[in-house]
DNA sequence: ATCGATTGTGCAATCGTTTGCGGTTAGCAA
DNA sequence: TTGCTAACCGCAAACGATTGCACAATCGAT
């Protein structure tokens, strides 16, 4: 009961503290003998540093904290094993904060960070979140902050995405290419910059080769559901589509649920094509064609992006921009 | 820079950091006055409660620690959800930690919820975890460990699982209502004692219903291409299963891609019912029957077990069992 | 024998917060 | 005036670990 401490190893063997504290981390000053025995002592009896002493100490938690909208299982799960994995093998720990989609949530999350004394902060927005106030009090601690993903329009701070203006004209381009001509085009939640940014991409692409877009086209849903329902609402006008172009994984869990309920023959009737992590095109017949948006390569650059703050807090800001690919599968 | 402390408070109006403390707890030995006064400077300069020294003062971390084997889009968004929810309320955090299904990260992940001082852990086990020695340490020390799903088969701590057998036998009993006879079963990892249990359970139901059960008809997977590959094996046999069992969403996956490769009609030709957590049923055309193993229930279940030991030490510990429900689709 | 350098260890302060105890003041009754 | 009680607040130690500095012991060189 009650862990073992530097001081109950100092007691037993009649030493200082600092002595221990010393022969813990080889500290040359200390005697080969002394330090061999006290790391023994050490050893049987379990002895656990305390990170909330030494990060008292020393000014560190050893703790990043990670905030994000939403905890589902389309995108998370693969930027959480990115951001992990790298942090891991610099010796960081994650505390993972999910804001259920509340601003009042990601503000509080973000006052948990600073309770807990992280060293950094990587964080994706709220659909509600206008300005980065909030964030301010960790900036002012020299606490860096990276976004990803769903990040400001006028973020000064450095900031992990795709070029999604790029990348949806890639998706266009291969709609096109095949001889889809009336396109219609699913986004997310509409407050959120990486959806209008990607809409407007859209709006470009089809500019570009004359497609015209009737409002019914155009279709910005929070979730699965309304992406059913928007899609089956589709398929009931008269002027349908002969594409659909999708942003995300679970917006097209959505529509291919609506398609499969009304039996819509893929890609005859329809072609399909989606921004996605990788996983889910491939659970649906046919096999959906995508661009490979990577959760995990933007939960990694997000992670050393971090760091490069942390060992440099000079360094000049700016977007990184992570690659995507097209994908052709079955569906287009 | 730097964070404001109690320290800089009673420094700027010429008091006790005592006095800070108390004032800023609305500790009663503080006049209305100043405890306003300390209060609005407070807010005013931002201050935050270091939480790793209160922690150090108080012996608490206000953390939690989730250990999981490994993190996919199935299981552990739901339960990390339901987690999150609960702690929360109770104003502790979580460091969830991720073994990559690997039995030497999750030694590891136990030690480093030690360091961090965690006042409870949830754990679920890799497929190599054979016993609980890596765990003496927290018990040791009086840390309650709540295991869930994944677990030991002789663990004498607190778990949270299903009934694994009665479950088979409600998606079994299903299957012969409606005329399957022969039936193939999908299971996980074969040193998993949830895999175990739930095959136990599978031969006995099959038994007693007289079926048979050629041994390509028992498949122990380890992920979906796995289980993928394994369905298509089967579809090769000239002894073909007129239904699938799948005990969870990951196989389930595997096993659908597998028959939309072979575009084998369902129901018609081949009947599927899987364990799952609701989702990925839907997904699917037909949408696939399942028994509802819900991963949220068992996330809250987990973190409300957590919270007895923490309010009561000495309570007995005994296995909690989430029920299950049938959920009628198309598949079968 | 004396000095100097070297080696090994202890002392004490520090990080930010909490809390038991003691002390000062004011107010009031006798 | 004296005594007593509240009301308020400060002092200092404590949590566990770290680290600059001081100090003692040892050794070699002169």
């Amino acid at each position: 009961m009650g862990r073992v401490t530097i001081k109950d190893i100092a007691r037993l063997l009649d030493v200082n503290p600092s002595t221990v504290s010393r022969a813990l981390k080889n500290h040359p000053d200390i005697s080969a003998p002394t330090r061999l025995h006290i790391q023994e002592v050490a050893q049987e009896l379990g002895y656990t540093p305390n990170y909330q002493a030494i990060g008292l100490r020393n000014q560190k938690s050893k703790l990043l904290g990670l905030i994000i909208p939403e905890m589902n299982m389309f995108f998370f799960p693969s930027i959480i094993r990115a951001i992990e994995e790298t942090i891991r093998q610099k010796g960081y720990n994650l505390i993972v904060l999910h804001s259920n989609n509340r601003l009042a949530s990601e503000i509080e999350n973000v006052k948990i960070c600073q309770k807990f004394g992280v060293e950094g902060v990587m964080a994706s927005l709220t659909a509600d979140t206008q300005n980065l106030n909030h964030f301010q009090g960790l900036e002012k601690q020299g606490i860096p902050v990276v976004f990803f993903d769903r990040v400001l329009e006028d973020s000064t701070s450095p900031v992990v995405m795709i070029d999604d203006v790029a990348t949806v004209q890639i998706a266009i381009d291969h709609l096109a290419a095949s001889g889809r001509k009336s396109i219609c085009g699913f986004f997310g939640n509409e407050k959120l910059t990486i959806s209008r940014r990607r809409y407007e991409g859209f709006k470009q692409a089809l500019a570009k080769y004359n497609m015209k877009l009737p409002n019914h086209f155009i279709r910005f849903a929070n979730n699965a559901a309304q992406a059913k329902a928007a899609m089956i609402a589709i398929l009931d006008y008269d002027e349908k589509p002969d594409a659909i172009f999708s942003m995300s994984d679970e917006l097209l869990v959505g529509i291919m649920q609506a398609l499969q309920k009304r039996d819509v023959k893929i890609p005859e009737e329809l072609g399909i094509i989606s921004i996605s992590n990788g996983d889910f095109p491939n659970f649906f017949k046919p096999s959906i064609t995508y661009i490979e948006h990577s959760a995990f390569k933007v939960g990694s650059a997000a992670a050393n992006l971090l760091f490069e703050f942390l060992e440099n807090p000079q360094k000049q800001t700016f977007p990184k921009y992570i690659e995507t690919q097209l994908r052709v599968r079955r569906s287009t």
